[in-house]
Formats: structure tokens, sequence, C-alpha cells
DNA sequence: AAATTGAATTTTGCATTCATTATTAATTTA
DNA sequence: TAAATTAATAATGAATGCAAAATTCAATTT
């Protein structure tokens, strides 16, 4: 065997992919504002690139639904509106309980143990009212579950959803009662992992997703009315 | 009112768009090879466009997860492995349970009809013994029950994973006794929704998604020993 | 002054060009 | 002659150029 056979060719990512995650991420964090242009050239000059590779960006970010391409006049930050949400939300649900189901099958030892780290660590931002840090955390847990499942059709079907949701459900914050509500779902979600039983983490999930959704919902509703 | 409120703007689909779905068309039809190059130059030439819209569409269609795009080596059409298929078939089961319910709940006259006639039509095809005819007619009912969900977003994901297995599909040819099972089973998925019920029609489509899936894994199986 | 018209400007979609990287062919070396 | 090296050719990725469309803004009309 060649000294030279485990070393892995350099991945150098083309620029339309880095753009399209830097788009993303400027999306989500609202760098980008829904319902406004995306101001093309100035990205372009901002970010150093020329149109073409963002262009492409762009083509791909509409075809997953964040953005909205609108012929001869440029591209819109999709944003979401109360009645996609309710859309997405079954949607999310079903693909939450399956992935809870493959989860239980599926999940290792080290997935158990970073899953329940990624839970403490979750904990101790609750405690100390660390909403962004809770936030974090929370979508790291979400994800782990995900990766357990070992579905990568599914786990790339659900972020495409979760990224289009992430912005609202991040400007919309819970109350503290609700706050108090979703650790108390996490608890038992890591228990019916725990416990592998699909049938419960997959209810669990939904029922967990369900509430997270009435949070965004309301806020969506008082967003709306608001103008 | 004036008389020109009711005169829709022209919707002229942007070339990478109409780029788009012909090579979607070309992958699914097999124009193009699973696992072959994409010959971009001469799709160009052939299409009479330049490389920048086509490099948009294969993009897209690389986000899709219809093509694989390797860096500095062009595109390749993607076609589906055995263990892909093992992924994306549990996922397409969650999304047609999910519709067959939602399906029942708002499905309206009007499409129940459409359903109802297709599904002769299909009758039709089985009983002459004309395949391509069959396939078409039952596409058709999936994307009238897909419609009467009234779920874009669902449509829109399901769509984008039966693209990919479409073509595996089609190759994948039934047998005699497994095609009069496959209109057995539309029966009861007719039946199902003319009695609106949902947890009946989610058990019948994912039944039947198994059956067809079956089908589909043993001629990739078969394929894939033949190398 | 409000609405309408019409240039000037910007933006957009697509074609073209160019540098870089792969692939193939030709040549050399062992 | 087979492997290795080099040169020639083709492809890819990204920047630039250009015509058509949209937008802005000033001029004109009502």
């Amino acid at each position: 065997m060649n000294s030279l056979d485990s070393v892995r060719s350099i991945r150098r990512p083309s620029l339309h992919e880095e753009l399209t995650d830097t788009l993303r991420t400027m999306i989500v964090e609202g760098v980008l504002v829904a319902g406004e242009k995306v101001p093309e050239r100035k990205l372009c000059e901002k970010l150093g690139v020329s149109r073409t590779p963002m262009r492409e960006a762009l083509k791909v970010l509409a075809a997953d639904g964040l953005l909205t391409l609108q012929p001869n006049r440029g591209a819109k930050v999709r944003g979401i509106t109360v009645e996609e949400l309710e859309e997405v939300f079954p949607l999310m649900g079903a693909l939450e309980a399956l992935a809870g189901e493959l989860a239980c099958a599926n999940v290792s030892d080290a997935q158990m143990n970073q899953i329940r780290f990624s839970h403490e660590a979750m904990l101790d931002c609750y405690h100390s009212s660390d909403m962004p840090g809770y936030f974090r955390h929370n979508q790291r847990i979400h994800e782990l579950i995900l990766e357990a499942a070992g579905n990568q059709a599914l786990s790339d079907m659900y972020r495409t959803l979760a990224v289009r949701v992430r912005r609202a459900r991040y400007l919309a914050n819970m109350s503290k009662e609700r706050w108090r509500m979703a650790v108390a779902e996490h608890e038992q979600i890591l228990l019916a992992l725990e416990a592998r039983d699909p049938q419960e983490l997959g209810g669990i999930l939904k029922r967990h997703l369900e509430n997270k959704f009435a949070t965004v919902r309301h806020w969506l509703n008082s967003q709306q009315s608001r103008e």
C-alpha cells in the first residue's frame, strides 16, 4: 500500500457553492431582509466576485424556496407567510416523525452521548436565560437526531424546510411559559430516544414541533396585522 | 373596475428555467444517461443557447440531486443506487401518507372526477397492455392526489424525489402478476379516497409504494450484479 | 400641482472572452 | 514495447461585454 493512497485530494469548493452558503446564512441571519430585493451588484462588489457565480447561487437558492426570481426584475428574499407556514408545518412534522423512528433504530452510543451533551448545554443556556445559545444548541440537537436517523435524503429535505422557517422562528420569541414547556418536551425527547421508542419519539417530536409552530404562527399573525 | 384589470402580464420564462425543465425531462427519459457526463458544449449548440444559462440550469439540477458536479470535471447524471433508493423510499412513503391524509380532507368533487377519469384511462391501458400509457396515467393520478392535498410545499418535495426515481421505475418493468396487483391497489386507493378515509388511504398509498419499490429494488440489484 | 410623456440611467439576461485546469496525443526514455 | 514525460487540445470556472428591459428622473402637459 502506497503512503500516498491516504492523501485525499483537497476539496476546493467552487465559488457558486461558497456563495450559496454565504447567501443562505445572510438570509437566515436577516442580513438580507425578507421581502426586499437582493442587491446583486453590491453583493458582488462586497464579496469580490463577478455576477456569474453570484447569479448561479441565486438560481439555486430560488430553487430551494429561499428567493423568488422575478423575470427581468431580480431576486427577492422570500420570507414566509402564515399560509406557507401552514403548509410547511405538517410536512416538517411528517419528516420529524420519520427521523425519530429511524433514529431509534439506528442511533449509536457515541451519537447518543453527543445528543446528551448538547441537551445539557442547552439546559445551561435555559437556566442562564441565554436565548441565542439555547437556540443554537436546540438546532444542534435536531441536527444530531437527523444524523442519527442515517438518511441523507431525509436530512437534506428537512434542512431545506428548516432554513425556510428558521428566520421566523428566531424572531418569534418564546414566552417564559412556552420556553419552560419546550425544555420539558426536550426532556421527553431524550427519554424516548434513550428508550429507543420510535412511536413515542415520533409523537413527541411532532407535538414539540406543533408547539414551536404555534409560537411562530402567533408572531407572524401579529406582524401581518401590524402593517 | 377597469377592463384591463383582468389582463394578466404574460409570463415569459427565462432561458435557464426552460433549460432546467428540458434537461430534467432528458434525464428522466434517459436521453442523458445515468452515470455519464453531461456534454455541456454539445447541449448548448444543440439547443442554441450559451453556456451561461446552461450552467445555471446544471447548478439547479445538482441541487435537486439529479446531477453531481465534479469540480473542474463537469456534471454527471446521478442515477440512483440501491442504497439511495433505500433512503428515498421511506421518505416518499411518509410524504405519500401525508398527501393521502390531506387529500381526504380537501379533495373537491371536480378533482375526484378527474381522478376517476384518469383511473379509468389507466385501466384501459392495462387491459390493452399499453405500459407507457399506463405509466403516464398512473403518474397523473398521483399528481392529482397531490394536487388535491392542496399543499404546494409537499407537492414540490414529492416531485423532486419522484423525478429522482422515475427513470429507474420506468426501466424496472413490472411482471404480469405485479401489474395485476398494482391495478388492484389502485382500485383500493380510489375507494379509500371516495370514502374520504385518511387512515386507510395513507396506509394503502404506503403499501402501494412499498410494492413499487420492491420491483425497482429487484431490478437495480440485477443491474448491479450484471456489471 | 398632479398626471403624463420621454429621455437618461441602471439593472438584468445572456453571450462572449479569458485564465486555469483536465484530458488526450505525441514524444522520449528505459 | 511499455512506462514516463512533455506538448497539444479541450473543458471548465469565472470575468467581462453587450443588447434588451426596467427604473428613475426631468420635462411637459393638463
